[in-house]
DNA sequence: TGTTAAGATGTTAACGTTAACATACACTTC
DNA sequence: GAAGTGTATGTTAACGTTAACATCTTAACA
């Protein structure tokens, strides 16, 4: 007990024994055996972060801003990734849970398992917050981009510029309903009065595995290969996000046409090689620092209060960042 | 017992009592705590990564190779961020340690204070292994690009193309006497008959912390002002990674001249990014997910016979990548 | 029939901490 | 000098598992 009491720093020790004690401390090289102490504490001052696609410097960003929120307040941090499966999803949930960390903030693309076990988790009062994904319970904050705002304005923005042939890439109509940046786009469009056709919504393909990481910038290869084979090609692109923008505008170079004269387009999230390939991406830049600071503060919230919160969402606006992609006004 | 026999899967439990304790389990929304779990039988099957600078392109892809490798053996993986500063690094280890996690892979940048920490944790066989960076310990093993040919290969290159005035963006002579990149373009200018001038050898300026992220640009960026104020600039430059020469490139531009025209440039790592820019990046690459899945196994294999093993060093080929930021050959 | 083996379940103790309580002494205060 | 306060240390039990051992039943076999 005095052993506790020297090494924790809390506590009567005599100066004399805190000596004696720290010198065996160093001899026998003691460290204090966290297992122990977090299950008789029960609780850790760790919190697990899980990331469905660390290869997006949208997620790092996201990581190292939840990390120094955290370790101002003393608590560290354990990152899992998922790669974007409902399989791996669970795992990282699991391992996080079954380490008795104090919270999660869960950064996935939402699917159905994972889901039902996060929802799982959170009925057994484990604090969890969202960031930028579906997750709707009660006791769960959500933190995210105005995905909505974010894909109108990114429409917007092309319908300006003279475009009505606009196609968007990255989901499927019917399976990406639930994707805001698409359904921001679908408004766009309608709010325009211009048709949506449905053959200018070009997800993945069948053929390429729905994986995380750069393979996502095949996806947008791939998906603007499809748009060029068309009778009638679109004059402009929204992108889901920026690597799918860049595989298609590798598609649209590959085709021996040019960017934005030909075809413009226009990304999402603004990661740091938007600006710096050529030409340069207009995209919506989302606040990620902020996103991870907020949901860090939620979810600390919640470990300190102990208590059930009832459900809070914040949604961050984004901006739009024109540059050479999109080109300017047409005059067809 | 019976519950714990049920829920881990091992020993006989017969049929009925099985499905009893399931239902039991599920209504009570039972799971088990891993961290008794653990404290009872004294390991975790869970490995913990330290990445020093999650925001580079590097790391990530070394995580992603790290984990698919780990899984497959049923190992978890925790990713802890040091932001490479010692501080860091040391509470990396300490909640990585604290969480006995039964083995750590090392990707930071090396300091005292973290050296000195992970040395004590080795001492009491904590199995670790460490990726990319100076590290000697008889029970630690390396793995690791070979900086020293990767940064000879390229600085030879330019010296081929016909520079002679070749500047090192990253590092200063004296702090960076470790750092093989480094060792590799002094070598290649000496083997040339080339003086080496310590006034091109340009690291970061006092003002600028030397932090990880994408802060590190700036460094280059930094540098690269620093060194095109001299009365006779280099023709030429070696960059420690990509960032850093990504950074360099901006102060070329900025100060109107052209690459590789008036000044050739090549990096380190072949980030993705290296291949969109605007000239294109002549870079070495080093194999990230060989070195992460290499590293994972010499950790499982330490984890698994529990013993020491003495040290072991991979040193990994890299590849000079040529793209348009070198140029063609001069003809002064 | 007795012997052996396999199947099923239970009991005990231990993993390494710390909260809570107990004890002891020195020193002040009225 | 009795009571109270602060300092220092010790004891006990508990956190939630599981390895190891013990017990009991049932089936199989010579």
């Amino acid at each position: 007990m005095t052993v506790s009491r020297v090494v924790s720093g809390e506590g009567y020790v005599s100066e004399i024994t805190r000596e004696k004690v720290l010198k065996v401390v160093k001899d026998l090289n003691y460290r204090r055996n966290g297992l122990a102490r977090s299950l008789k504490r029960q609780f850790t001052e760790t919190v697990g972060l899980v990331l469905g696609d660390i290869s997006n410097p949208y997620s790092t960003e996201l990581a190292r801003s939840v990390r120094k929120t955290l370790v101002d307040e003393g608590f560290n941090l354990f990152i899992c990734i998922s790669e974007n499966g409902s399989k791996e999803d669970i795992v990282a949930f699991e391992s996080l849970s079954s380490h008795s960390v104090d919270g999660i903030i869960v950064a996935t693309r939402s699917n159905e398992a994972g889901d039902r076990y996060l929802r799982n988790l959170v009925e057994t009062n484990v604090p969890v917050v969202a960031i930028g994904r579906d997750f709707r319970h009660k006791n769960v904050d959500l933190v995210s981009p105005d995905n909505l705002k974010g894909g109108f304005e990114a429409t917007r923005h092309l319908i300006d510029l003279g475009h009505r042939r606009i196609a968007f890439i990255g989901a499927n109509l019917s399976s990406g309903s639930h994707l805001k940046r698409l359904q921001g786009y679908v408004n766009a469009l309608e709010s325009h009065s211009i048709p949506v056709d449905e053959r200018l919504i070009s997800g993945r393909s069948d053929e390429l595995p729905d994986v995380a990481g750069y393979s996502t910038e095949d996806i947008g290869f791939e998906a603007m290969k499809r748009l060029l084979s068309l009778p009638n090609p679109p004059t402009a692109v929204f992108a889901r996000n920026d690597f799918t923008a860049i595989g298609a505008m590798r598609a649209i170079s590959d085709a021996g046409l040019r960017i934005p004269d030909d075809i413009a387009i226009v990304g999402f999230d603004d990661i740091p090689m938007a600006a710096r390939i050529s030409p340069s991406l207009t995209t919506v830049r989302q606040p990620m620092r902020v996103e991870g600071q907020i949901a860090t503060e939620m979810l600390l919230e919640r470990i300190k209060s102990g208590k059930r919160i009832s459900r809070r969402e914040r949604v961050l606006d984004c901006e739009l960042i024109v540059r050479e992609s999109s080109g300017s006004k047409r005059t067809n």
